[in-house]
RNA sequence: GCGGAUGUAGUUCAAUGGUAGAACAUCAGCUUCCCAAGCUGAGAACGCGGGUUCGAUUCCCGUCAUCCGCUCCA
């Protein structure tokens, strides 16, 4: 399969209505995008699919869902205030921009070996900040959160109680994060707003090594299983000087998107930073007591934060297909049947009233348990491209025979096949062939 | 933010200092229509603001946005 272009799949979504340009009636908005019909419920099932995996099949692991406002301390003893902001200078002479904090020597350009060319150094924090209260500058400060996972380990004490887990046990948070990126790039892939798929596993600190390797190994399976070619998913361990400031050691999966392969997770080991941190400043014993034991530990943490928008994207170009059938091409996204926005496309031969209300009756039916699209406008041909260009990957057709024999047509998005099946099997018929 | 490129229907493109064309897509009608069929018809665009000019989509400036590079990261 030829490698495809990030335009045919950026136009592709503009077209079909899975991802543009937000506020796009004012010009548009730097770095924000809109989910729209097909968009929100491809991300929806990408995050489901997730929880799926993390929670929903372990008995370790559960679910929280923390406010995205939250008070300076948090930032504070996280790190985030002090390290998640970047001294920046240019060099007046060649124009490049360099991290001072990362320069040997802090007057010669590397670049172009100016002497004493930069301007002065400025920060760039990248925590979007706010307050909250409704007069204007007399608020408390609020930070919207750059990470998810600092809920993690501010529940940390609530849920241990609460859930009755022990170390090793997980908690798992879906929700929006915001970092005020110097550069958003790349579509959907670094965007100021974005969705994190994050998960804190905290275990006895002996054990954290194994944990590290076994996450490591779960999350790259995962993204296979769910339809990325194995050739186009790696991990890759992070060299010491490119660690963030609460890690030993991380790994990225990274995925080979058309500008080479990037990151869409990062599995980190935290240590016991963050709970020591929150401990410290907020005063509160952020530690677990084993009965067994009777002994008393910080756990540490092991931390598999993948993005879930950028996710999304790598979904749906691993998915991208062109063949020629007929002459014509045909675009197919093949996308695992988890991850399609609909799951059955029910499609009458005729709008003609004779076939119209059984053909709804079968929308309804399916509707209980699917995701189901319905379209009854133009050639039947036409209808199946366009619902092999959305990803769906069973479409059930009513033609005039229904009537008569009470059975429909079930075609497969990637064989093309047809099967005539009854309609008092076809859920579980359809059921069996989604094959989830 | 700096440097470079770009901005015309939903998408992909065209043309023009004198009221913007197409293809595909979309919608409606006809067609017992199973793989983008046929016929008829319809809606739909010069990113925004200013300047030059008798007249600007076209030239200039600003701005907004997109792409590439630097940097950052899920």
């Amino acid at each position: 399969m030829a490698a495809t272009d990030l335009e045919q799949i950026v136009s592709l979504c503009k077209r079909r209505g899975f991802v543009y340009q937000s506020a796009e009636i004012y010009g548009g908005f730097r770095s924000t995008y809109d989910y729209g019909p097909l968009g929100s419920l491809l991300l929806r099932n990408v995050k489901e699919a997730w929880i799926r995996s993390m929670v929903q099949q372990r008995d370790d692991v559960v679910l929280i869902d923390a406010a995205i406002l939250s008070p300076p301390q948090v930032w504070q003893a996280s790190g985030h205030l002090a390290n998640f902001s970047d001294p920046l200078v240019d060099c007046t002479n060649c124009k490049n921009r360099f991290r001072l904090d990362k320069l040997d020597d802090p007057d010669i350009c590397p670049e172009c070996g100016a002497e004493k060319s930069f301007t002065e150094a400025r920060e760039f924090n990248l925590m979007f900040k706010t307050q909250a209260g409704p007069v204007e500058g007399s608020g408390a400060d609020a930070y919207l959160r750059p990470e998810t996972a600092q809920g993690m380990f501010t529940n940390f004490a609530q849920v241990l109680q609460t859930s009755r887990k022990k170390p090793p046990f997980g908690i798992a948070q879906v929700g929006k994060s915001f970092r005020n990126e110097i550069t958003p790039q790349n579509w959907i892939f670094r965007t100021r707003e974005f969705e994190q798929m994050e998960m804190e596993f905290f275990v006895p600190p002996e054990e954290s090594e194994q944990w590290y390797e076994y996450w490591c190994n779960e999350r790259l399976n995962w993204y296979v299983e769910h339809g990325i070619p194995a050739d186009m998913v790696k991990l890759r361990p992070h060299d010491d000087d490119e660690l963030s400031h609460y890690s030993t050691g991380t790994s990225d999966v990274e995925f080979e998107f058309p500008w080479g392969f990037d990151e869409l997770e990062g599995i980190a080991k935290r240590t016991d930073f963050d709970l020591k941190a929150h401990a410290a400043v907020s005063g509160q014993k952020l530690d677990y007591f084993d009965p067994q034991t009777n002994e008393r530990y910080v756990p540490y943490v092991i931390e598999p934060a993948a993005g879930a928008t950028r996710t999304m994207a790598a979904f749906l170009l691993a998915a991208y297909d062109e063949e020629e059938v007929n002459g014509e091409t045909r675009t197919v996204l093949r996308l695992h049947p988890r991850l399609a926005p609909y799951k059955v496309a029910v499609l009458p031969l005729s709008k003609k009233d004779t076939l119209t209300p059984l053909a709804h009756e079968i929308r309804a039916l399916l509707s209980e348990r699917y995701m189901v699209d319905y379209d009854e406008t133009q050639n039947i041909g036409k209808r199946y491209r366009r619902q092999d260009e959305i990803g769906t990957p069973l479409a059930v057709t009513v033609d005039f025979d229904s009537l008569d024999d009470h059975a429909v047509t079930v075609r497969d998005r990637d064989t093309m096949e047809q099967v005539r099946v009854p309609i008092d099997q076809l859920l579980a018929t359809v059921t069996d062939r989604l094959g989830f």
